[in-house]
DNA sequence: GTATCGATTAGC
DNA sequence: CTAATCGATACA
């Protein structure tokens, strides 16, 4: 699943009635209670609730006291499983990105979860949200990946569940972010 | 109630 | 390598 959502995000903004979007670049996968990496892992918490619903909804947290994370709800009601968007290449609205970011470079506007969210406006507000309806939307286009070759391993930041490939990048791309593009 | 620890980032 | 910074969670 994380590796098939290589595609495009879109968010509308309200307040500006600006449209930013970008390609998603890197993903990775959380699969409740298989996984010990994820948040779900120990079972249902009011922060996590929404990860135990239908796919198709946005799950996002806050962490290390000052950065959001977005993930994408996936598999059915009673199954807790996201991918987390690490990094997008933006696209469109990159001037309101820039300012948000308050840097220049347009490949490290989104690069990281963290930097993703901050350049995208994304908070706790937008946790919970139908991808079907609301303001945050995803195409699946396979002419994003640019006719790059999608690579996998382990997942970055994590303690437990270190064995498992379960980061997705495009090869090479200038947009992803940690050691390994 | 209290203690611990992050699915991170920027900076030295 | 470390500081920043605070909510969620686990445990008493």
């Amino acid at each position: 699943m994380a590796r098939a959502l290589l595609g495009r995000l879109l968010v509308h903004d309200g307040a500006s009635g600006q449209r930013v979007a970008g390609r998603i670049v890197e993903t990775e996968a959380y699969r409740g209670s298989l996984d010990p990496a994820s948040h779900a892992y120990r079972g249902r918490t009011p922060r996590t609730e929404v990860m135990f619903g239908p796919a198709g909804f946005t799950y996002v947290y806050f962490t290390y006291g000052m950065h959001h994370c977005l993930n994408l709800v996936c598999e059915r009601g009673g199954v807790a499983a996201a991918v987390l968007l690490r990094a997008l290449e933006p696209v469109e609205g990159i001037d309101l990105m820039r300012s948000r970011r308050g840097i220049e470079h347009r490949e490290s506007l989104a690069r990281g979860p963290g930097c993703l969210t901050a350049a995208l406006g994304l908070t706790r507000e937008h946790d919970g949200l139908d991808l079907s309806s609301g303001p945050v939307a995803v195409l699946a286009a396979r002419a994003e990946r640019g006719g790059r070759a999608t690579l996998s391993g382990p997942r970055i930041g994590i303690r437990a569940g270190l064995d498992r490939s379960w980061r997705f990048w495009l090869e090479g791309h200038p947009s992803v972010s940690g050691k390994k593009r």
